[in-house]
DNA sequence: TTTAATGCAAACTATTTGCATCACC
DNA sequence: GGTGATGCAAATAGTTTGCATTAAA
């Protein structure tokens, strides 16, 4: 019951690249539509709601206009550089013993958080684009 | 040399207000059209922008696809609720310790952070909202 | 035949800009 | 008159949806 999903299934396929954990929509189409010869905007766009929908992306907010996501299991911090935008996981897990007392806090039910760091990446500070 | 300028004025106070510290751009006009009789929302929109150019004003993303301000002084990390929206400060500084960590960890040279909890306030979860 | 993915185009939302006007200095 | 704030309208950017087509099962 199912015609074939070559954008869908690139999507996917994307999402599981080891080199590569946050996308935008528009990244995406240009690496699939250069895959498989053309892809439309808004079929890579369904094919990726229809992950968050599945609850195997989420959606982050980068600041720069643009919705990015990535796996829900690769949740972690981001970095993003000032001046050439480049974003970086954030390794560890600052916020373990943070939750709790913000509950406490502010009487809400933690159930997800978003942390984004900005500044300057080694590259650019090394190159003095700054 | 300056003409009246009510709308950036409006919007300045508004930003003073303590009851209130963030503000998406539609939020201000509706205000500030009311207190004045009208004022067009690229009215609005360039008075903040002002005040983000001359560094009064930051920009949040709180994930809802619309811009959001804050008076620069009053930088803290926000919590949402999932259910209705509303958006309260989390007192206290989660990431006093964590920045130089992470600045070891990854090379940046951090300039700012944005922190955003999602969850259930606790009025959502009283009335079972949810 | 039924189902679901796709492409194209258009609608929609929010932001941003061009331009004429207007009020103050 | 000169300067800058304002309103109106339109341009822009990104997201989302309608619809016809198409390729399987």
């Amino acid at each position: 019951m199912a015609p074939p999903s070559p954008v869908r299934d690139e999507v996917r396929l994307l999402f599981s690249t080891p080199d590569r954990h946050v996308w935008s929509i528009d990244e995406l189409q240009q690496v699939v539509s250069a895959s498989l010869g053309g892809a439309d905007y808004s079929s890579v766009f369904r094919a990726v709601a229809g992950m968050q929908r599945e609850g195997l992306v989420d959606r982050i907010d980068l600041g720069d206009g643009k919705a990015h996501f990535e796996l829900r299991e690769d949740h972690h911090e981001h970095i993003r550089c000032d001046s050439c935008g480049r974003v970086v996981g954030v390794p560890g897990c600052i916020l373990e013993n943070a939750t709790s007392a913000v509950e406490s806090d502010t009487g809400f039910t933690i159930t997800s958080h978003q942390l984004l760091f900005s500044g300057i990446c080694p590259d650019c500070s090394a190159t003095a684009h700054n």
